[in-house]
RNA sequence: GCGGAUGUAGUUUAAUGGUAGAACCUCAGCCUUCCAAGCUGACUACGUGGGUUCGAUUCCCAUCAUCCGCUCCA
């Protein structure tokens, strides 16, 4: 991993956020190279998954919504622990959990207030299960949303908060998109976007931040479909993560367990990661039953039904969710794709050997030697710039250019020659192969485009 | 939030109670017509804030950040 944040730092991937003030935990910015990454796996993701798909809408929904929504949602309530500190050992638990598990699960604690639980743990003398005292510390509530205010003045009535994950944007415009889409069950739809949550512990990169992208989609199907969907879903995910060249010896299935599903959720799947610290959820495909449509239903006093116009049935449509999160696909895709070559002289090269789609720039631009072919090589900038991203680079041996082109995934290498200039010819070296290809200039941009499509 | 470790150029590192040396990288010039060549030069560092001291990168304290473990992960 040390390795991945070195790399990223150096070729302009990631850096530390607010680095010049000494950081700010957890939290990492997107450099130039970094931005084109994530922005063309974004791409890919709504290719497949919107522009593709079937009865699939887009949607771009606010990240400060009306408070209410997360009362209904269950984020207010049940987004925050209560967790109380072992002063003996130091050892941290969940105070609900500790009666839980004290009673037999007789007792869960649910909906207790502080002073309660903690009260309940007094009277009962129960003891840490890590070192067997009874000394704890006053229950800290964690809240994992942000709050903020709106509105100038700071009174509680104008506390709001950023959202936790971008699906409620989904559920509250249900309506709003089925009826302005004429759409029909079962339909799709996704977003983009910002989520931000206080986690107590972040880490491993940019795995966990309080502050990630999410591509959520939800999928709205008929009750009793939901099983098949969800089947149909994590074929596709997984399928997805393969054309993005993830090596499928690094992704798997994982089903949760009964008594680890969310409150909401009837069955969920994750798909795997394995990272270099470890596996790791990447793709969570979850089955939300009709729970959130039902949920705002109750709480907005808004009717969230589908009326079948073929059986005339009205119902509360089902919900099949596959949530990624950006960030970590990105370190997935970039984990995978990045090698160090050792050459036959003993020397290492670093090699990103990502997925021509997916790469930050699609050609480099070389002039072979700079005093004579940079005027032509700047033309010939400027013609392919126009198509896609391209880096143009003059400076050191040609064989170092090649190598910094390599080391970030660039998968075509332009160099720019006397034929150049005599002949309107270029040289186009693959990354993948090695093989050099000379092309007249005007043949370049489709020759590229047809190797870069997805 | 707890426990442990760490913190010197972009990276990897050296030395030191008297303000730091290198390699690679980067940049410029010369040279060079296809896979990290060579020569000359240049830039850049003691995480931050206090304290002790004549003097701190070095010792002490705090803080910030990173890593590992715990806890948590709607």
């Amino acid at each position: 991993m040390d390795k991945i944040v070195n790399y990223s730092k150096q070729y302009g991937f990631i850096f530390q956020g607010s680095e010049i003030y000494g950081g700010l935990a957890n939290s990492w910015d997107y450099g130039p190279i970094g931005r084109e990454l994530k922005e063309n796996i974004k791409k890919a993701w709504w290719k497949r998954f919107i522009q593709e798909e079937k009865n699939s809408y887009g949607l771009d929904a606010a990240i400060i919504m009306n408070p209410n929504v997360w009362v209904a949602s269950g984020h207010v309530t049940s987004f925050s622990d209560p967790l109380i500190d072992c002063k003996a050992c130091k050892m941290r638990h969940r105070a609900d959990k500790l009666i839980e598990d004290f009673t037999n699960g007789k007792e869960t604690g649910d909906g207790w207030s502080n002073e309660k639980l903690e009260k309940f743990i007094k009277d009962n003398n129960i003891t840490c299960p890590n070192c067997g005292k009874s000394d704890f510390t006053d229950i800290r509530q964690f809240n994992l949303l942000f709050e903020t205010s709106m509105g100038v003045t700071e009174d509680s009535s104008s506390k709001v908060y950023l959202r936790g994950e971008t699906a409620q944007g989904i559920f509250t415009n249900f309506n709003n998109v089925q009826r302005s889409m004429r759409a029909k069950v079962p339909f799709g739809i996704g977003q983009i976007g910002k989520a931000f949550r206080n986690e107590i512990t972040p880490g491993n990169f940019i795995f966990r931040t309080r502050e990630f992208e999410q591509m959520e989609y939800e999928f709205f199907c008929k009750p009793d479909t939901d099983l098949e969907w969800h089947k149909y879903w994590k074929e596709k995910c997984l399928t997805f993560l393969e054309e993005l060249g993830l090596n499928k010896e690094n992704l798997k299935y994982r089903d949760h367990d009964k008594d680890e599903l969310s409150f909401y959720s009837k069955a969920t799947t994750d798909i795997e990661y394995k990272y270099p610290m470890g596996w790791g959820e990447l793709w969570g495909i979850a089955d939300r039953t009709d729970y959130d449509l039902s949920v705002h239903e109750k709480h907005s006093k808004k009717e969230l039904k589908y009326l079948d116009p073929e059986t005339n049935e009205k119902y509360t449509p089902y919900v099949i969710e596959p949530s990624v999160g950006v960030d970590r696909l990105f370190l997935a895709i970039l984990c995978d794709a990045y090698k160090t070559e050792e050459l036959d002289n003993g020397e290492t090269r670093e090699v990103l050997n990502i997925l021509p789609y997916l790469a930050p720039y699609k050609a480099s631009i070389l002039p072979l030697a700079k005093k004579y072919h940079s005027k032509k090589a700047n033309e010939v900038y400027d013609l392919l710039s126009k198509e896609f991203m391209c880096s143009y680079d003059e400076t050191g041996s040609i064989g170092k250019r090649y190598r910094r082109s390599d080391a970030i995934g660039t998968p075509f290498a332009i160099t720019i020659d006397d034929d150049t200039i005599n002949n309107n010819t270029v040289t186009i070296r693959n990354r993948d192969t090695m093989e050099q290809t000379t092309l007249n200039l005007d043949e370049v941009v489709d020759y590229i485009k047809e190797k870069i499509s997805f």
